[in-house]
Formats: C-alpha cells, sequence, structure tokens
RNA sequence: GCGAGAGUGGCGGAACUGGCAGACGCACCAGACUUAGGAUCUGGCGGCUUCGGCUGUGGGGGUUCGAGUCCCCCCUCUCGCACCA
C-alpha cells in the first residue's frame, strides 16, 4: 500500500471494481430482510449541486449501513427529466429539449458515479422515455374510467409574452412571469383535472399513521388539506326566489348574525347591487389582507331560525373560492365581522358570554371568539357552546333548513400544461364522439420530436398538425388529439414504483411492488413537504384502488435534510455563493465532499459549508491512512480477558466506538455524533504504541473495525485501507457491520465527582462496581468534604452511582 | 395574527431518562521539525481571577441536593399558514 493517502488514484478504481462486480445490484428474488432506502431523484438541470450531494450522501450511508446489516437493500436513482428549463434551454440556445436532457442525465449520472454512491444503475428510470411516460398516459386513463380525471373551465395564471400558463410557484411575487417578467393575468382555460379531493378524508387520516414522518411535514399536509365540519344553511333573500347559500362551523353562533356578507365575484353579487360603483371599488381589493371594504347591495336576507331581517353586503375579504362564496356574519363573535360592522355601524349582538365576564356590544373592543354560554338564542340559551353546535345543527337539519357539510382547502389538482416538454394527454376531440379516451393499445401517444419551439404564441403541440390530427378512436372520423402535457408532478407520483421493477407490458410489477413498498426510508428536501409528497400518497391510493398493489402510504419514514448554506445563505448563482461539487471531488475526493457534508450537521438542519472544515475532513482521511499504514504488517493474538494497560484501554474504546456508532445511526441518522466517535476512536489509536504481541493484536482488531464503520461514509478510503490491512478478502462493502460487547465496552474505573452543595470539589477515580455505601465514604474522607463539614454530620448525601456524590452542609 | 421549531465558546456543533457544560471539527495561540510553512506533529484554548476561586447554555422567576435539560413569564430568530367563514 501507498505511504500516502492519494483520492485521485483510488476512487475511480473503486467505482470501476464495485461497477464490475455489480456489487450493488439488488435481486428480485429471495426471502431475506429487505430495506428500501430513497432519495428524491433530481430534475436533470445540468450538474448536480451541494443540495444533491448532501441529500445522496445522507442515502448512500444509510443503504450502505443497512446492506452491511445483512439487508438486501433497493436503492435507485433515476431522471425527472420533463420539466420547463429544457424547453427554455431549446428557445434560448437552439439545442432539442431531448438532447439537452439527455446530455444532462450523462453528465450528472457520471457526476453521481464519481461520488460513490451505491446506485442499482439497472433500475435508472428517465420519466421522458416512452418506456415511462406511457404508463402516465395509462393512469390517466384509468383515472378518467373512474372520474377522477376531468375536465372544467378554470382561471389559470397567463402570460401573454410567452404565451403558457405558468404554475403559482413561477408567477414572482409582484404578478410578474419568471421568465420574461412581463405581467401575469388570470385567464379562463378548460383545464384536467386529477380529483385528489376524492381522497381528501384519507389521505388527512392517513396522517396519523406517518409516525416515521416529521410532523411538521404531516401537519404541513393536514393544514393544506384544511378539512372543516360546519353546517350550510339556505338563508331565503327578499324578493329572490334563490336563497343565498352560506357555509359556517359556528352554528352556536346563529343566533347573532346581524348581517350577510358575500363574495364580489360571487353570481347573486352583480345581480342584488345597484351600486355598481361601490361593488367594483370592493372587487378591487379582493383579496387584500389589510382592508375590509363593502358596499350594501340594498337587499335583505331573513335568518331562518329566527326569522330576523338582516342586510345582505358584498365584502372583501369574503373569499368565493373556499365554502359557498357567502357567509353570515357575527361581529360579536367574528373578528373580521366585527371589524367590518364597525366601519359600517351594522348592530353588534352578543350570543355567547364568556363564564365570568358580561360582554356588552357598546364596550367590547374585539370579536370574542372563544367559548362561552349561549344568550339571547331561543331555546338555545344556556347551553356551552360546543354543545350547542351540535344541538342547532340537529334543529337545521330537522327543519330542513341545511344540512351537515365538511368543507376542504384541498383543491383538485390542475394537471393541463399547455407545454411541450411533457406527456401528451392521452385523448382525442371528436365533434361527433365528444371527449374520447385514446385506447390502451394506442399507447403511448408519442411526443413528436420534430415540433417548433421558437414561435411563441399558442402551445408548440398544438402548432403540430400531424399530431394534433388524428382519426376518432371511436367513430374513426377526423378529430383532434388534446394539444396540453401533464404537469410533471404526475412523472414523480409513481417513479418510486417503477424502479422495483420495468415489465413493459404493464405499469409495474406487482410482486416486486408487493416485495419493496413501502419505502422504508425517504430522503429529500423540505420543498416538497406538500406537492411532491402528497400526490405521491394521491397516486398510491388511485394505484391501489386500481387493483395493482395493496400499499396505502408510500413512504414509511421521511427525512427532509436540511440545506446548504453558505455565508448565512442559501447557495444560488445570484448571490455567487455557490461551491461546485467537481471542483470539490478533483481536488479533495469524493470521500471529502462526502464526510464533510455528513460531519458538519445532523442531516435534518441546515449545513453551513466551510472550505476550511473541508479540510479537516480531509486531514481525518489522511491521518486514517497514515495510521494504517504504519500498522499494517502488524499482527498478533491476544486473549480479551487478559489484556492490561493501554491495550486493555484500545479494545474498551473499540467497543465502545462500535456501540456508539451503531447507535446514533440507528437512532435518528445522527451521521455527526458518529463521524465524531470515529475521530475519537482514530486518535486513541494514533496514541497508542502497541509493543507486546497482544497489542499489536488489539491494534489491528481495532483498525479492521475503524475501517468498517468508516467504509459507509468514505467508501473508497475504507475499500483501500480493508485490502491494505493485509489478508484477501472481499469488498468491505460485502463484509457485516461489525457487534459490539457489552461487557468489553464497560469502563472498569469511574471518576467520580464529588460535590458540596451541588458544585464540583473533588474527583476520585474508584472502581465502575463500587457500591453506593463505599462511594458516600470516598467522598466524606475527600479532603475537601471534611474542611467543609468541620467535624459536623453532613445535613444529606446523594449518591448517583457510578457519577457522582452529592454532600450537602 | 395563528401554528411549529430553535436560541450553548470566535465558528459549525456535542451533552441518553435532570447528575462533571462545551465531545468532535474549524479558527486562533505557543512550541517542535524546517531554507521556508498556508505541510506535518505536540500542547493550549468560554469569561473573569488577588490563582484560593468566581461566573457562565437569549432575559427574568420557580421546582430540586443538583437545571442547557422540567414549570411559568418575556425577548429574538427561522420556517410554515395567513381574511378558510
Amino acid at each position: 500500500m501507498e505511504d500516502r493517502y492519494k483520492p485521485q488514484e483510488i476512487e475511480a478504481r473503486w467505482q470501476a471494481y464495485w461497477e464490475e462486480n455489480e456489487i450493488f445490484r439488488v435481486e428480485s428474488e429471495g426471502k431475506d430482510r429487505h430495506y428500501y432506502c430513497l432519495e428524491m431523484f433530481p430534475y436533470p438541470s445540468g450538474k448536480i449541486h451541494m443540495g444533491h450531494v448532501r441529500n445522496y450522501s445522507i442515502g448512500d450511508v444509510i443503504a450502505r449501513y443497512k446492506k452491511m446489516r445483512g439487508y438486501s437493500v433497493l436503492h435507485p436513482m433515476g431522471w425527472d427529466a420533463f420539466g420547463l428549463p429544457a424547453e427554455n434551454a431549446a428557445i434560448q440556445r437552439g439545442i432539442h429539449p431531448k438532447t439537452w436532457t439527455i446530455e444532462n442525465t450523462n453528465y450528472m449520472r457520471a457526476q453521481l458515479k464519481k461520488m460513490g454512491f451505491s446506485y442499482d444503475w439497472s433500475r435508472e428510470v428517465t420519466t421522458c422515455t416512452p418506456e415511462y411516460y406511457r404508463w402516465n398516459q395509462w393512469f390517466f386513463l384509468r383515472m378518467f374510467e373512474r372520474g377522477l380525471a376531468y375536465r372544467k373551465s378554470s382561471f389559470v395564471n397567463w402570460c401573454h409574452s410567452c404565451g403558457t400558463v405558468l404554475a403559482n410557484e413561477q408567477v414572482l411575487d409582484d404578478d410578474r412571469c419568471w421568465r420574461c417578467d412581463s405581467r401575469v393575468v388570470q385567464k379562463e382555460l378548460d383545464q384536467w383535472f386529477l380529483k385528489i379531493t376524492a381522497y381528501a378524508d384519507e389521505l388527512l387520516e392517513g396522517c396519523e399513521v406517518l409516525t416515521g414522518w416529521p410532523e411538521r411535514v404531516t401537519t404541513m399536509q393536514r393544514n393544506w388539506i384544511g378539512k372543516s365540519e360546519g353546517v350550510e344553511v339556505d338563508f331565503p333573500v327578499e324578493g329572490l326566489d334563490e336563497p343565498l347559500r352560506i357555509f359556517t362551523t359556528r352554528p352556536d353562533t346563529l343566533f347573532g348574525v346581524t348581517f350577510m356578507s358575500m363574495a364580489a365575484n360571487h353570481p347573486l353579487a352583480s345581480v342584488l347591487t345597484g351600486d355598481k360603483a361601490g361593488l367594483q371599488r370592493v372587487r378591487e381589493c379582493y383579496g387584500d389582507i389589510q382592508a375590509k371594504e363593502g358596499v350594501f347591495t340594498g337587499h335583505y336576507a331573513r335568518n331562518p331560525l329566527t326569522g330576523e331581517r338582516v342586510p345582505i353586503w358584498v365584502a372583501n375579504f369574503v373569499l368565493m373560492e373556499y365554502g359557498t362564496g357567502a357567509v353570515m356574519a357575527v361581529p360579536a363573535h367574528d373578528q373580521r365581522d366585527f371589524e367590518f360592522g364597525r366601519k359600517y355601524g351594522i348592530d353588534v349582538k352578543v350570543v355567547i358570554q364568556p363564564e365570568g365576564e358580561v360582554l356588552a356590544p357598546a364596550t367590547m373592543t374585539e370579536a370574542y371568539v372563544d367559548p362561552g354560554i349561549l344568550v339571547n338564542s331561543s331555546d338555545f340559551s344556556g347551553l356551552g357552546s360546543e354543545e350547542a353546535k351540535g344541538r342547532i345543527m340537529d334543529h337545521i337539519e330537522g327543519q330542513g333548513l341545511g344540512r351537515r357539510k365538511l368543507n376542504y382547502r384541498l383543491r383538485d389538482w390542475g394537471v393541463s400544461r399547455q407545454r411541450y416538454w411533457g406527456t401528451p394527454i392521452p385523448i382525442v376531440y371528436c365533434d361527433t364522439c365528444g371527449t374520447v379516451p385514446v385506447p390502451d393499445e394506442q399507447l403511448p401517444v408519442l411526443l413528436p420530436e420534430d415540433v417548433d419551439l421558437t414561435g411563441g404564441g399558442s402551445s408548440p403541440l398544438a402548432r403540430h398538425e400531424a399530431f394534433v390530427r388524428v382519426n376518432c378512436p371511436v367513430c374513426a372520423k377526423p378529430a383532434r388529439r388534446e394539444t396540453d402535457t401533464m404537469d410533471t408532478f404526475v412523472d414523480s407520483s409513481w417513479y418510486f414504483l417503477r424502479y422495483t421493477g420495468q415489465p413493459s407490458d404493464r405499469p409495474l410489477d406487482s410482486t416486486q411492488v408487493s416485495r419493496w413498498l413501502p419505502v422504508d426510508q425517504y430522503i429529500g428536501g423540505i420543498e416538497h413537504a406538500v406537492l411532491h409528497l402528497l400526490y405521491s400518497r394521491f397516486f398510491t391510493r388511485v394505484v391501489r384502488d386500481i387493483g395493482l398493489m395493496e400499499v396505502d402510504e408510500p413512504f414509511r419514514n421521511l427525512l427532509t435534510q436540511g440545506m446548504v448554506i453558505k455565508d448565512g445563505a442559501k447557495m444560488s448563482k445570484s448571490k455567487g455563493n455557490v461551491v461546485d461539487p467537481d471542483h470539490l471531488v478533483g481536488h479533495y475526493g469524493a470521500d471529502t465532499a462526502r464526510l464533510f457534508a455528513l460531519f458538519a450537521a445532523p442531516p435534518e438542519k441546515d449545513l453551513e459549508w466551510s472550505d476550511k472544515g473541508v479540510e479537516g475532513a480531509h486531514r481525518f482521511l489522511h491521518r486514517v491512512w497514515a495510521l494504517v499504514f504504519r500498522h499494517s504488517g502488524n499482527s498478533g493474538e491476544f486473549e480479551p480477558g487478559a489484556l492490561e494497560g493501554a491495550g486493555r484501554a484500545i479494545f474498551r474504546k473499540t467497543h465502545q466506538t462500535i456501540k456508539k456508532v451503531t447507535l446514533d445511526i440507528d437512532r435518528d441518522f445522527h451521521f455527526n455524533t458518529a463521524i465524531a466517535a470515529l475521530m475519537e476512536l482514530t486518535n486513541d489509536l494514533t496514541n497508542f504504541s502497541p509493543a507486546t504481541a497482544p497489542d499489536r493484536g488489539v491494534m489491528r482488531f481495532a483498525l479492521e473495525r475503524l475501517i468498517l464503520m468508516l467504509s459507509p461514509f468514505a467508501p473508497h478510503i475504507a475499500e483501500e485501507l480493508w485490502g491494505g490491512l493485509g489478508t484477501a478478502r472481499t469488498s468491505v462493502s460485502q463484509a457485516p457491520w461489525p457487534s459490539w460487547d457489552e461487557e468489553a465496552a464497560r469502563e472498569d474505573e469511574i471518576e467520580l465527582v464529588v460535590q458540596i452543595n451541588g458544585k464540583v470539589r473533588a474527583r476520585a477515580m474508584v472502581p465502575a462496581e463500587t457500591t453506593e455505601e463505599t462511594l458516600k465514604s470516598i467522598a466524606l474522607s475527600q479532603e475537601k468534604v471534611v474542611e467543609a463539614l468541620r467535624g459536623k454530620p453532613p445535613r444529606r448525601v446523594i449518591v448517583v452511582k457510578g457519577r457522582l456524590v452529592n454532600v450537602v452542609v
């Protein structure tokens, strides 16, 4: 073995070895223990960045560790390869999106291989290939059959200059297009939707069983789904046949209604309101969080419970998107209604009194929104507000005035994109037959390659005559294809199923899915807390209901890694604080890059990048190399029970380190402290000079275990050192993870801390098994303790076995 | 505003069920080897100190023999949601 650590010379060699010997290929057969370790696949934007390095280093440690623990590990990688940047590159640089994408995947695959990640590349998935996206189409058709994919008119973000729809996240803060900076407008278009709301309840309830997910992620999903239980009530409108329907979660305040308010874009708003200028004024501050603007319609409604006549207003803060677009207003018990009512001089009627207090409309400064006792509420007066909710809802339903209703914040998922680089939606429009699904046997609907992307205006596919023209699958008359493509979140909603098996005639291999799913550990960024992770949970249930598998939840455990930041800010080109993984790997090697990414912070926290810290990680690897080199020829027999002195201490430290590293990985993947423990062991070994044969044996024993434990973090150097230790062996990645012996790890001496009144005053080395009585007498005989006691007996003595004695004087 | 999380040396971060605060690494200081050091090795490294100690985990109070850890109040920061009726 070389005397100096030269990562550039060894890393490529081991990468080739792993590849040639298919070390990380996982078999599909066998009844062994298996483990599915998955990291979010990247968008092939060109090069991997530090976020990828960190994400994939975390996953790789887990995968390699589980493999050493005897699991069959499925650890795949692929490409989220459809998407907008490919089209932009085409427009800006004249490269075809496919060429651009494939070139990027080739480059990035090479980068990932240079990082030494243990992927089973035979399972690679690329979503922009017909072999993959035909199954997007297949799933879409199954959803269409079930009424889960439907078309409706809806408002979208539209950029005139780019001639296309923008996703919400592609619209900048001031309503400008992220690409061309022109104004984005709302435009009504026919769009395809997937009916995720049909699963709203199940997705919500599923959050309960996701105990392996960070709580904040399930909380965000719960909030996103936004279920609320309430009641819909019809308020008759004077002079109108049609009642005004409202939704409320506070039926207990129904007796306190003093006006009604509706959204400015409510269908009745323009019908009822005479003051068109006022209506326009309200409309202009629709959704403005500061404002409380309203206009009186001139009409009145009748409270169906009380018969009271209440004015109907249009208010800017009432949203058409939620509930029925109209609300009953209770100024006494709703802060918005209170502010609105004050501004426009509307009555406040108190119907809930807090205990031990009496609210009066004249003196209230804010709405009382908490529970209390009902007053002025007919037969319901005197009830607690929580109880009253149920009773009043019963009454409303019994009288036929309304019905209980669940409302969700969650909207159906709009998947239409007026883009080229995506999955064509497999639908044909026929003048005779209407909306016709493309038959399965005609899939895939291929994305044509000869398109004009530079034209602007309409979507590229809509301009592609040969694509658009088609004969109707039902009546064979000329018809037109749907020219929208699918949101790329469709691609990423089921790719983890496709990794388990890639049959050419079916979307997935049910046997393999049931073998591997759910994913044991999923690792990725928090930015997908709702979007990708919610869509995948939805898709998984659809695939289940189609009958292809029995999985409910796709990801059993989720680890959301923190951002990589530098100089206090997220790495970005515009801030000029990016670290290029290529340079890093070229200079220090992949092992150093991995080690630092794992050492500098626990995975779920943000990681502050430090060039100096990287050098520290690099130095550590040099020290390990030098240590192994120095002792590579050493060996010797030893009897653990017979060890003494330094040799015994090293033996114990080795067992302690195995224990700590194993538990740190198993409990929360705290690699930073695991690596710190390996550094400690290395420091101890560096200071250990074995002089006897048993000592040399202990050194070798310790080095072997050090290398085994280092291997998931820094696999290349571990392979090389494993070989450097001499005897013929297989790849270190195929060696079993070391185990520890509690007995051997136990300290035989401890430093007893002696406190007086809780302050450390003395220390003494004592055998670890010393009894409490003896510890007490040792403590009391300490010079400082004797001084402090001055002959008097201690007030109290607390003995913590194996740790300390506190003498209270 | 609501919800969640976090505040520990110059920095990143350790500290299991309350029991030696600051592991490990970085930076820094001193020394060794050197023509040289931005290489390597050794040692030191929270603050104050009359060298006995004192003090210290955002601030204040409390429980306890003992609090970074538990309880109450306050401050700051980060993230998420933000008129959801």
